[in-house]
DNA sequence: CGGACAACCTGGTTGC
DNA sequence: TGCAACCAGGTTGTCC
């Protein structure tokens, strides 16, 4: 699910809640979620911790905690990270005390109880006023823990490229990335070791705004080219940020909601409608293994 | 080195 | 209605 609008929209609603929060109690549910220590392991860790922090580095949440460690949470396609104001009865799963908008559309009837395994839930983290759930369908997250919570510690991060929305996303620095790869300028933006944080909706958003066909050689790009897709990727990421991010499905913010900037997509999705700049109907392809859509009339 | 592709999972949709 | 095939916001490992 989550680009970088989303997983920022996620890190700015959580904060203020989990702000200052000693964690009571930790549940790790999936045992593929931790990636480098046994789940029980960073259960005992987690426990009596405060949280410090929360940093977000491309689509990568980092926790830090008040003994200077941490943890980094990836929520690859389907991961939610979601903040109850009420704590749940510990030990057992009583989690029905406050129900998120999602969960009371799938419950039915007045029996409602127990967080069945439509929930997903796959990590709880029981905190002094709350509780903040680690949700995920395709049991894809992962989680990472830090003995030192800072982005140089995993070897992940340290391969990430040039971040958006930061002063250091300029024309020139992205003119030395693309001249080195013949590949498709799509796919160029997809890879994180170039430019850190794009997904396929940004991606197809951003080319389309720049009126550049996906499949260009990214190092054919004239110079001009590569100023409208620097202002183009930055706009969307704003503008994407500005609306709480993109639910096409399963995105929600860490207070549960949807965002809306699905109804302000231009291309994504959107096969066969009609372009809403030239009035040609949009394109579907596929490239690098993922659908692609644009307007052949403006990125021709 | 770069790039295509399968794999990791679950569930919703489509088409026969 | 049933069922198989295909699709999904991401990343990683393997093969060429």
């Amino acid at each position: 699910m989550p680009e970088l609008p989303e997983v920022e929209t996620v890190r700015r609603t959580l904060w203020p809640h989990l702000k200052g929060q000693t964690i009571v109690a930790a549940r790790v549910l999936e045992p593929r979620l931790v990636q480098n220590r046994s789940t029980q392991q960073v259960e005992a860790m987690l426990v009596g911790q405060r949280i410090a922090g929360l940093s977000r580095r491309a689509k990568y949440l980092l926790f830090h905690l008040s003994g200077g460690s941490g943890f980094v949470l990836h929520l690859r396609m389907t991961g939610q990270l979601i903040y109850f104001p009420v704590p749940s009865a510990l030990g057992e799963g009583d989690d029905s005390l406050s129900t998120p908008r999602q969960e009371r559309r799938a419950v039915s009837g007045p029996g409602e109880e127990t967080p069945d395994k439509t929930d997903h839930v796959r990590m709880v983290l029981h905190l002094s006023r709350g509780r903040l759930e680690l949700r995920d369908q395709r049991r894809f997250a992962t989680l990472h823990w830090l003995e030192e919570a800072r982005s140089s510690s995993l070897p992940a991060l340290l391969r990430l490229g040039i971040e958006p929305l930061t002063p250091e996303f300029q024309p020139e620095r992205l003119a030395e990335i693309f001249a080195r790869r013949r590949a498709p300028i799509k796919s160029v933006l997809l890879n994180q070791e170039c430019v850190a944080g794009l997904g396929n909706i940004y991606a197809d958003e951003a080319l389309f705004r720049a009126g550049i066909h996906p499949q260009r050689p990214a190092c054919r790009l004239e110079p001009e080219e590569i100023r409208r897709l620097r202002d183009a990727v930055t706009k969307v990421l704003r503008e994407a940020l500005d609306h709480g991010g993109t639910s096409v499905r399963n995105y929600r913010n860490g207070s549960g909601q949807p965002g809306s900037f699905q109804r302000r997509l231009r291309v994504y999705g959107r096969e066969g409608l009609p372009c809403e700049n030239c009035g040609s109907p949009i394109r579907r392809i596929r490239l690098a293994g993922r659908s692609s859509w644009f307007c052949e009339g403006c990125q021709g």
